[in-house]
DNA sequence: TTGAAAGCGCTAACAC
DNA sequence: GTGTTAGCGCTTTCAA
């Protein structure tokens, strides 16, 4: 170790340096540095002095002083509004597989929806000078474009396609996706149609998702029969009263779009429960293809997004150099036996 | 700029550093550093004048350099086996909200269940030095711990208190909650009870809730009727699978323990659409308290875990220093309708 | 209250 | 194939 580090107990234990493998192993510092990054020539004796070294040491790597010296780190930064909803762990699953594959490492932030929240965060984050930088939506304050434009960190903004993105831009339209449900719901016959949502200030996509369904029923003349959103997050809790709250109001639905599967979810329990029949008396529609709409009894009608992929094809691109692109991945209309 | 960054194009708009702060400022570098951590003395002229110039220079500090002078970033890593499993997203969301809080940051790793690339990420993220490691269960590699014990660095082992930590330990038994289950349904009057669970050897928490199940049984002079393990992670498909290959082998089970929410779910949907009356000819219990369980017609009855609230305290403990602690956070039967 | 200077642990020329 | 040396951008004494 170091001479005076022998005085700081805290952290004798994992200062081993560079310093100290090179002169255990009686080599030069940039020996070590070149056997340990595999990079430039060395012998194979030598490798194995320093390995050797290195093992009886104990020796971890400071990746801090790596990145110093060399500019460059391997984190990549994830910027998400939430952990609770379903669909930013499926992007971060994606997001994380392709980037431990490739050898980088991910510091996530989470907004809670706040784009102030988000402007403090890219400034945290760029402040580690990450390799990239992957955030949900296109819509950010307009610090934060400045910032990230500025930065000159590869930038992959996802699950939106509607708009201008930065750099990289990797998920699909929502407004498509509202208009899609609309049309199936009209196609299929249904007229009185409801709806149950969550908090649209704050879930944007779930407002573009609304609105290119509204676009819809009016070029068919046809206006929602009535609406409930609720003002928090989109819980299978606050489908279900959502839901309730609607039909006590307006009995003669024959259909209800809802901002998101849990949404539905509730729904469908509630009908469940009451003895609703489904779809004859009430038609649901859902939105993401969740796993647990798709295993009940009456699988779901939704439309299926592929979160996971946009994590991972948003991970690929920050990581490697090349044009900014544009991948619409799309999505799938699910037809189940709700509508 | 620093004169020769002029030439590298692709760093220009990021490498504003301390030094230009200092320049433009007409001020020592030291003293725009004590301005931005504000810490020291310095003048209010002072750091109007430095907050100016950062503003006009568009000034993001580097925290690799600062974390390598000051020797400590404010970096927190998180291990978990999975994104998948929504127990981890819970964790972190927790534990997210406690770090950002305190003004740390959280670097992730996925282990995939798997104790070699768990190793690998411990030695990856210690290379970042950071001030912390929350990682889920208390199993790991003998290396893996050695390291551990080694760094110096703060751990935290969660979700599990069955065996022994390194630091701090928060969580709860989980082959108590197997027993607590396995008492329900005895006294219950259930006698011909079936398991239907996933990948043990994986999870190792559930391995230890069905070892304590088996354990009350045992006592109770009753065996498990039979089980049905599905090779893979849990799902609601998967439990539903499981649910339909047990009863065709033992259709005179009188209740099913699932090895969580998911398949207890999926054991739910097919009693539903088969018609299977719950409880009376078939009782459920589940792991894990999942809203969706709560929302169903009938509430499953299951377990609930506080994995916010452990993901709360271990960042909590981490971030704090003071002596290794033994937290029990406990768990909660829930008693729904399903048993 | 402020500035000068010595590192933090590593990488990357550049000699040898 | 290997060692020497000059930084990377910041924090932190220590004087002034």
């Amino acid at each position: 170790m170091s001479e005076d580090r022998w005085l700081d107990n805290r952290r004798i234990a994992s200062s081993v340096t560079l310093t100290d493998v090179a002169r255990e192993a009686g080599v030069g510092e940039s020996t070590v540095s070149r056997v340990l990054r595999n990079h430039g020539s060395f012998s194979e004796k030598t490798r194995e002095r320093v390995q050797s070294a290195v093992d009886r040491l104990g020796y971890v790597p400071n990746k801090i002083a790596g990145a110093l010296a060399s500019t460059g780190s391997n984190l990549v930064a994830i910027i998400i509004p939430s952990l609770a909803n379903i669909v930013f762990p499926d992007v971060l699953r994606g997001a994380q597989n392709a980037l431990m594959t490739a050898g980088f490492q991910s510091v996530i932030g989470i907004t809670d929806y706040d784009q102030n929240q988000e402007e403090t965060l890219i400034e945290s984050m760029f402040a580690w000078r990450p390799a990239g930088l992957l955030i949900a939506g296109l819509e950010h304050s307009e610090r934060a474009v400045t910032m990230m434009r500025a930065s000159g960190v590869r930038i992959a903004e996802l699950l939106d396609t509607d708009g201008t993105g930065i750099d990289h831009v990797v998920g699909f339209s929502s407004r498509e996706a509202g208009r899609v449900s609309a049309r199936y719901l009209l196609a299929r016959g249904y007229r009185r149609i409801g709806y149950v949502g969550h908090d649209l200030n704050r879930d944007r996509r779930a407002a573009k998702r609304l609105a290119g369904f509204l676009e819809i029923l009016a070029e068919a003349g046809i206006k929602l029969y009535d609406r409930e959103i609720i003002d928090a997050a989109s819980s299978i809790e606050k489908g279900r009263a959502g839901l309730e709250r609607l039909l006590s109001r307006c009995p003669k639905l024959d259909a209800v779009y809802f901002s998101n599967d849990d949404m539905a979810m509730g729904g469908y329990f509630l009908c469940l429960g009451r003895g609703i029949a489904i779809p004859d008396r009430l038609a649901l529609f859902g939105y993401n293809g969740l796993d647990v709409g798709q295993c009940a009894p009456q699988p779901l009608t939704t439309i299926r997004t592929p979160r996971v992929l946009i994590g991972e094809c948003g991970a690929k691109l920050v990581c490697s150099d090349g044009p900014s692109q544009l991948i619409d991945v799309g999505f799938e209309l699910m037809q189940g036996a709700t509508a």
